[in-house]
DNA sequence: TAAACTATATCGTATTCTGATATAGACTCT
DNA sequence: AGAGTCTATATCAGAATACGATATAGTTTA
């Protein structure tokens, strides 16, 4: 388990960027988080909805019910084209924030991104 | 100026590598943060100080204080062993999210740390 | 002697977080 | 049919955290 500052940090951009890949709903962004991350991650329903609606509230994600085959309908989320812009800016943060820790932590810390 | 919640997660991570260099006093860091980081974190005196005392209390600092030629006493902090500890534990964090993030945004995201 | 700067410290509000709880559809079992 | 479980979204209230404002005080400048 990552310490809390981490996951909250993480948050908004793992969300971006698992919906940038595709619409999800809530538990399978819990879910997905999960496994994506070995299990050092792990998100509460209590924790992510609202992150969820905020988003959605800023313009960055847009929400469709769908029905499902096999329980109560589901809330799937998809980026809009602010939220695309978003992802972008907080992967550009994530590369300056590496950039200062590189500083202190040695050359092998540096990224070398092709952007 | 970064997002709050990453300057959030990188605050005890960049105090514990800082005095891992050497003892340093509250503004000092403060004025050291700012430049090493090109005006991209930006700590007032309020946010570091109670964190500076809650390392202390964790027993991860130490400190002594130090008269200064050109205005007050000033308060030095430097690390413990258990201190030294915790910076390889951060570094270790760090690394374990930039891996994940890395399985979102791509291979060039990846870091190859000789550790 | 007053203003400005350095330096540490803390308070009280504001914000953020999260465990507990609520709602509800579908499925299983007896 | 009723009870229990699982999936799924949602919200609240107390807890934890953050931070602007303010206080204290020594030194320097004017």
């Amino acid at each position: 388990m990552l310490p809390k500052p981490l996951v909250a940090a993480s948050l908004k951009p793992i969300i971006l960027s698992l919906l940038a890949e595709g619409e999800m709903y809530g538990y399978q962004i819990i879910h997905r988080v999960q496994i994506l991350s070995d299990g050092k991650i792990q998100w509460s329903a209590s924790k992510l909805y609202p992150v969820l609606h905020s988003l959605e509230n800023d313009g960055l994600l847009e929400a469709l019910w769908r029905p499902s085959e096999t329980g109560p309908d589901r809330k799937y989320y998809r980026l809009t084209e602010p939220g695309y812009r978003a992802l972008e800016a907080a992967k550009q943060d994530w590369l300056d924030l590496n950039a200062i820790l590189s500083r202190l932590w040695g050359a092998e810390w540096a990224l070398s991104p092709s952007s």
